[in-house]
DNA sequence: TATTGTTATACTCTATAACTATA
DNA sequence: TATAGTTATAGAGTATAACAATA
């Protein structure tokens, strides 16, 4: 059980393979190509996690950032207010360290959110090097309308994959968040 | 059933709930704050598909990366050199639907590759305009190491997951394929 | 010496627009 | 006029290195 199927991985499964008819298309004609997308096969790509899991991502991330298009907000942007907001006083390399941002681009996705007056930067009395972060009121009802469009979103995902594929898909990624 | 369980989208699940720990470091201190990654709650990104599928994403690239890194082939020239393998003759427009790429982002992926003499441009005879892509007969020989190569990172991705799940995965997001 | 926040650089990737040569 | 390939630009994101202030 442990050893069988591992093979596909490098080969075409059934449902990918390059169709009869494009196969059809080339074989008498060199000039003929197919020109839609659909005949054209993915061979090893099929087998790769990685590759569907970029498409979806993909697809995921663009849903999420035409749904809060209208506040502006991307998703790197709203799991920070997030994290503030669930935690707030959090230093900066915290916050960096639990979503696994780079320090130095977290202090322009802040400027950017201070600037904006969702998110402020509090100077540390313990550690004088470092911030303590707060939303500020604005940020905090800004969020609330944040976390309606992005539940909004979940919506569209259960939609597109169905309610059952969603809840396994994040048990079987809850390691990696 | 349909309905159930709908809130906890934006709701604090119990896995990933701010620990007792950490609320009761800051509750009497204004100061203190939780310096371990681990005690920093995510709140609502619990319940979001598209921060679990990142954090995964990032993972599974940097393995794919590091383990082809011998090869010095990244996984966006892996997904065209398999592309091209499969489907000989293919136009640059073709390959950048199917993969969901810019065709201006292919231009320079085909560029490094074939300085590499591992893909060729072939005029097309039937339209001037197009290109006919292809393998070289080193990017044949080399597209089979990377494909033992990319296999070794699947089974890495089954480790990490588990053989089922992983399995679980590729049929829950086979339609962005 | 080490760490926090910052600035800077380089490279990948996404999203456009515009140009050329064909069709 | 539309399309294939190309060039260019801008912004997001990743990966580093280096610096000042502070620990």
């Amino acid at each position: 059980m442990r050893d069988a199927g591992e093979k596909n991985v490098t080969a075409s499964a059934g449902r990918n393979e390059l169709p009869a008819r494009a196969r059809r298309k080339r074989a008498g004609n060199g000039a003929a190509r197919p020109d839609d997308a659909d005949e054209v096969g993915l061979d090893a790509l099929v087998g790769h996690a990685g590759y569907a899991v970029r498409r979806f991502q993909i697809w995921i991330f663009q849903d999420f950032v035409r749904t809060l298009a209208a506040v502006d907000i991307r998703p790197t942007q709203y799991s920070v207010m997030t994290v503030i907001g669930a935690n707030p006083g959090l230093s900066q390399m915290a916050v960096a360290k639990r979503l696994g941002i780079e320090r130095a681009r977290l202090v322009h996705l802040l400027d950017s959110l201070e600037r904006r007056k969702l998110v402020k930067r509090i100077k540390s009395k313990t550690d004088r090097r470092s911030h303590a972060l707060h939303l500020t009121a604005q940020g905090e009802l800004s969020l609330t309308k944040f976390k309606q469009l992005a539940a909004e979103h979940e919506r569209h995902v259960e939609e597109k994959i169905g309610k059952a594929n969603r809840e396994r898909l994040l048990q079987i990624l809850a390691g990696f968040t």
